[in-house]
DNA sequence: CAGGGGCCTAAGCGCTTGCTCACTCTCCGT
DNA sequence: ACGGAGAGTGAGCAAGCGCTTAGGCCCCTG
């Protein structure tokens, strides 16, 4: 019923199923090389070196650079797309379930930011049908907040004048995480989505003290 | 008092008035292709044939590409500054800065979304000072929104238990309206500056509905 | 009208890039 | 013992990169 590695919320690292051990140590030192510097500016050989081969290497196991990110970013998409999914057909009142979406959505973003760093803000160098694939996972991501947002609303729970915008900006808040979040930083991932659930539920104006 | 173009929320181009033509077409030239492809990706051919000459009069002008970068990134963020020190000096309740200052740093998100990309998303490629410079410049607008709520706050107007926190969130939906504001987009800058005014003003539990 | 500065171009330099090739080493089934 | 597959390497190619150089045109000033 579970076909995903043992534990979406927790620390494992999103790659540890890729075999063999090479082929995951390339995609582990991609992703940090491309949430540092970002795609165009990190080099194959900065890859391979940092995954302990030489830069022919790479081409053992992956046709070109740009394979690498997509591997990387349809992982990471599909991820954040079962989060959002499993908080939507989840039980509990619709602003449960939002809370929900939220929290592990800005959870996964703040523990694995580095990997969402290059699954949000990378996609742009993807080749185009790699590009519209993800895209489609987006959409899909996006359509699962809004029908949560939507639940609430029909059930009168909610108050939101403008559906998708708000939906939008929803996402935006979960995104942006991985951008600013700082593993040394003030706040743990566990903090930051309680906090963002909880903004999030006063967006949709069902907020906690108000009933 | 104002030593800046006419109008801060319009549609001027942020670029009217650098001097001389060539040096102000470049520097157009390099924000829409930063804004396309992104920094790295971008060729000094590319800038200087969109900018309408050949790729050695670029140097005439311009050091380096990293300057042309710098260039956009430091009036981009000085702007960007100006208007929410602007919200934060105006006159009104917390709750009425706070809303104009959204408003306007959302609009000018939205209305320059392609010098706002580059703004808010490029910055990690300038060197080293640069970066350092821009990064003050930032933190400066985040503690003009922080001092805001903070206002807020003091006056028992707004509920806000993490100020720190809120305002991460409160920035991160604003700045990242550059990331997906599309111009041929269902929503006008406007609109969307009015709709997260409404959504911050809730987070901050002084929604309108409320009191 | 001489001449110098501002602006621009054609050509190209030195270097790095993504990627390939010829080859070696190790492991394993027969 | 050995041949073949999988995994890896050192060397290097063609293309493209940021940037420079040498020189030409135009206009302003004396």
């Amino acid at each position: 019923m579970d076909a995903e590695p043992k534990n979406t919320g927790g620390k494992v690292e999103p790659w540890g199923d890729i075999t063999p051990d090479a082929a995951r140590r390339l995609v582990s030192a991609a992703v940090h090389a491309f949430a540092e510097r970002g795609y165009h500016a990190t080099t194959t050989r900065d890859i391979a070196s940092r995954a302990g081969m030489s830069p022919a290497a790479l081409y053992i196991h992956y046709k070109t650079k740009e394979e690498l990110l997509y591997q990387i970013s349809k992982v990471g998409h599909e991820r954040a797309l079962s989060i959002v999914e499993r908080a939507r057909d989840g039980e509990g009142t619709p602003a449960e379930r939002l809370a929900a979406a939220v929290r592990s959505f800005v959870r996964w973003h703040a523990e694995h930011h580095t990997t969402a760093r290059v699954v949000q803000y990378e996609l742009g160098a993807l080749a185009a049908e790699h590009h519209a694939e993800v895209i489609a996972v987006r959409k899909a991501t996006d359509g699962a907040v809004r029908s949560i947002i939507e639940d609430g609303v029909k059930a009168g729970v909610f108050d939101v004048p403008d559906v998708r915008g708000t939906t939008v900006a929803v996402l935006s808040l979960c995104i942006d995480v991985a951008r600013w979040f700082n593993a040394a930083g003030r706040s743990t991932p566990d903090e930051v989505g309680d906090l963002y659930a909880g903004l999030v539920l006063r967006m949709v104006g069902a907020g906690s003290g108000q009933g």
